[in-house]
RNA sequence: AGGGGUAUAGCUCAGCUGGUAGAGCGACGGUCUCCAAAACCGUAGGUCGCGGGUUCGAACCCUGCUGCCCCUG
């Protein structure tokens, strides 16, 4: 295997089931670095075979960070993840990032707004326009600026603009414009991305749901089950609406893990595009060629 | 074997009294600076089972065949 500066955090991005965690380990295990997590999902303390956290033997055989250490009815987001990163990106060695957030890699390598968190109230008051169909009034209450530049048939994004607005005074464009330098840009890492392409992944989504019925996965589902809020972060793991649905007998195993499957076949593809986009100037490797399991 | 029903996009189905076909899902492409395993935008698929007939014109009506489903024997 080839070796990267010590120095230097190694980054692996990739799409979900690519076999990242295979080769960050690899890598951390050759260097004696720690692992990092870089997922939005592997963060949560309920899902650990759902979201194919690395196993007990993996956590032996190298430091893992990140994984696992928010609870299931805590919200979550990048800024709390680069929050949490920025104090471990100094270790010796340097940490190998791995995770299919691309979202978080690009807040880490190219910087993001430093906008405060968003109050509760707000968050309220944009999910309750929502919920009753006033698209339009959040759009129409947005500075022009931010209006101009965001993309208004997406609630998301509107929503978004218009917390920020109303919960800091100042326009989500204008935070934007004053993003502050990157906490790791990438010339002072290693930036590594695997192609993974569909015919070749798809069934290793297929075969890897399986191995996470057999390991559990419907046990970690229903162990949440009494708590469960479709609302929370947590609950947008894939598969885990699918597999309660199951657990309340309102939807038969077969179509649940088919459902789980196209669900994680399509998150795949959007991991796919976002990294064709802004990932070019990595460097690319081939998943097939790694002969990860 | 007889009777009835059905056959439309990859899948599930719409298609009113005949005017050369639509939806949802899936697939594919793209967007996205704080819920991102989220939230969005777009594109491509069909000689309407096969043959014959009626008609200016048939997915739709008549007819033969084939496949599937139900009932009877």
């Amino acid at each position: 295997m080839e070796t990267f500066d010590r120095s230097r955090p190694v980054l692996i991005a990739g799409p979900t089931a690519s076999g990242k965690s295979a080769l960050a380990l690899a890598i951390a295990q050759a260097d004696g670095r720690a692992v990092v997590n870089a997922d939005a999902l592997q963060v949560f303390d309920c899902w650990n075979v759902l979201t194919a956290r690395p196993p007990e033997d993996d956590l032996r055989a190298a430091p893992h960070q990140l994984y696992g250490h928010v609870g299931y009815a805590q919200s979550y987001s990048v800024g709390d993840w680069l929050r949490e990163v920025a104090p471990l990106l100094g270790q010796d060695p340097a940490p190998v990032i791995v995770g299919g957030t691309g979202l978080y890699f690009r807040a880490l390598t190219e910087g993001l707004a430093d906008i405060p968190p968003i109050a509760a109230k707000v968050r309220e008051k944009a999910d309750a326009a929502l919920a009753a169909g006033a698209l339009a009034r959040l759009i129409a209450e947005l500075d022009p600026e931010t209006r101009a530049q965001i993309d208004t048939q997406n609630p998301a994004r509107v929503q978004r603009a218009w917390e920020v607005l109303r919960s800091t005074g100042r326009g989500l464009a204008s935070w934007q414009a004053a993003t502050p330098a990157p906490l790791l840009p990438l010339h002072r890492a290693h930036g590594i991305v695997l192609h993974a392409p569909p015919d070749w992944l798809g069934p290793r989504i297929a075969g890897r749901f399986d191995a996470m019925l057999a390991g559990g996965a419907m046990e970690e589902v229903r162990a949440i089950a009494p708590h469960w809020d479709a609302t929370f972060p947590a609950s947008k793991a894939i598969g885990a609406a699918e597999l309660l649905a199951v657990a309340r007998g309102e939807m038969t195993l077969a179509t649940a893990r088919e459902r789980a499957v196209i669900a994680t076949r399509q998150y795949a593809k959007r991991q796919r595009t976002w990294f064709r986009a802004r990932l070019g100037d990595w460097t690319w490797r081939n998943a097939w060629d790694l002969g990860a399991p």
